[in-house]
DNA sequence: CCTCCTCGTGGAATCGATTACACGAGGGAT
DNA sequence: ATCCCTCGTGTAATCGATTCCACGAGGAGG
């Protein structure tokens, strides 16, 4: 029934299968009457060709895979809208996969994108040490990390730094005054986890002061956990005056805890974040964050796996992030750098 | 180099390619002792069936398309992760396409699932007349669709009404004193876009209110269209009272815009959102919105996609929004019914 | 005029699964 | 003992493309 197949458009055109198949793919040599009679034909058929019988035979899909971490976080959106938007310029498609957070549902998703044959996989990975992401990578796959990634696993990683930005951040703190600073950590299995604990701490020690562990929120990057250990922080007998968190979602359970408790940002506890999202110009107050550049970092990526997959020599990249300054740490000093919604 | 193939798996269990298949299948009869041995060998060799092998052979995928009209749209991307996981419940994958509210994109991607040849589509179209869809669904592939529909399609629809939503906030914003509302309508070739306005218009006429042209402003649901028509808004002789938005993403630039001129929420000008998303709690103000079941809308959809595809008669769901009160659009009288933002 | 190449073309193998059909062995009924 | 079913299994066709190889026609060069 629905089946028009490539026999079909052979018959109408009064030609091969072969010649069909070299029309459609460019191939070898075709006489214009026959490449004319052919077209002629997929178009009064309105043919397609089945991409499933075609990446069979070449054991090519055009199709890349893309794990991310969490659909619910607007980063990995703008990330994986990005990526789509390049993949689809150089002619691939995109299937994604949502980790949620959870290992065993990245898992998963990787499971099934490589069952699918797709010919590149773009990872950021949920946990430091996913078994199937290593295989993936060793048996051949050609596999690029993006903003996270698993450290010795020898793969192109596409990703930002912000150490430069954490330290202007911890300078912007210092210089309102602020000495107990808290942090809200990821996961320590994700690079991205450990990182910013580790940026954060070293800009510290640059003005003398010490991260203690009571200052140091284990959460998962989702905001229930960004709100339990922001509750944790406001319970200490000594809360902290700052509290950044390691991400937007994070940031906006931080918010919630510190509302529930009847408290006011920056009043009674300042606040900033990594991830920078149009919401947070609007929040109240606005939110001092740290802004990666989402669109070059999913363009860099898929590049990369592109170049994997076709043979060239991949490139890593690693890219700026930049301090935005808004209210929620105090007293705004410099002119507003806040940021359009549709930036 | 890398194929393990059938192949490999029955020389290796010493049976046919045939057994090998049964097993994997659970189809008709194989002894205990040769299924032993062929799932040992699977085990051995980590096969994996190529699924495009076995999709072309049984015309079926297992995968459903799922074509959302903006990834950068929380309430878009809420509903594309309960369509996942209920389809993921039931042994399907979903591969995703975002529309970014651009009917060619939207018929770029309704192209190549089809091309994939999924055994269902689930849509909710950027325009109201695609031709792609109509012929998708003409042409056999089992269709739903979500959130917005195409008038004159037969065709599963699952959905939310907001018009008892809509006349609740009327009612609160008319309690409040308000007398000159005006909305941001998306496009008149959507559903959403048109049926807002009506419901709107409705529950203003049942005040005696009317609603002019000039408070009807023409949005694209997403953030720069909101704030261009809440300029056009402020620059009129009279400006409204209100602004309704018909989505969270223009509300966001309505607040842009409302910043930008240097006027307070709702002080000066009240504002309320189509969609609840959890940001909306902690902007200045919490924006007061009508909330959608996202998640049960995703499911429904599923589900009727599935009963579509296995047979069975598929169900048209219609749920019902509701009307959270927040502080945008003036005293707040009722009990405080914020949603936490894991809710 | 004969040979050789090139060009356009078609036949058929192939990718890796599923599945209709055939077949032999073994058990129960008569 | 004979017949017939059932059960487990293998052989081979099939899905819809791509692509190697062979082949005939026609032009160029000797």
């Amino acid at each position: 029934m629905a089946g028009i197949g490539i026999k079909d458009v052979a018959a109408r055109a009064g030609v091969s299968v072969a010649t069909v198949s070299r029309v459609l793919n460019a191939h070898a040599s075709v006489s214009p009457a026959a490449r004319e009679r052919v077209l002629a034909a997929v178009d009064a058929l309105g043919y397609r060709p089945n991409t499933l019988a075609r990446s069979l035979r070449t054991d090519r899909t055009r199709t890349l895979g893309l794990v991310i971490s969490d659909v619910l976080n607007p980063y990995f959106t703008a990330l994986a809208r990005s990526v789509e938007e390049e993949a689809r310029a150089l002619g691939y498609s995109i299937i994604f996969g949502n980790a949620d957070e959870r290992p065993e549902l990245q898992d998963h998703h990787i499971r099934t994108l490589l069952d699918r044959r797709i010919d590149g996989l773009l990872v950021s990975p949920a946990d430091g040490g996913s078994p199937l992401v290593l295989d993936a990578a060793r048996a051949g796959t050609p596999t690029v990390f993006v903003d996270r990634w698993i450290p010795g696993v020898d793969v192109p990683v596409v990703r930002s730094d912000g150490r430069a930005a954490v330290r202007d951040l911890v300078a912007h703190l210092h210089g309102l005054g602020h000495r107990r600073l808290a942090i809200i950590a990821g996961p320590a299995a994700t690079t991205t986890g450990s990182e910013r604990v580790a940026a954060f701490r070293e800009a510290l020690a640059a003005y003398g002061l010490a991260l203690p562990d009571a200052y140091i929120g284990q959460g998962d990057f989702q905001a229930a956990s960004g709100r339990r250990a922001t509750e944790r922080f406001l319970a200490l007998s000594e809360p902290p005056e700052v509290v950044f968190a390691a991400d937007n979602l994070m940031a906006l359970g931080a918010l919630d805890a510190i509302r529930a408790r009847g408290l006011r940002v920056p009043h009674d506890i300042a606040l900033a974040a990594f991830d920078d999202i149009p919401w947070f110009v609007h929040t109240d107050p606005p939110v001092t964050a740290i802004a990666q550049p989402t669109d070059d970092l999913g363009r860099a990526a898929v590049r990369a796996l592109t170049d994997l997959i076709e043979g060239r020599t991949p490139q890593s990249v690693t890219l700026p992030a930049r301090l935005v300054v808004r209210g929620s740490c105090g007293e705004h000093l410099t002119t507003d750098t806040t940021r359009r919604s549709d930036a």
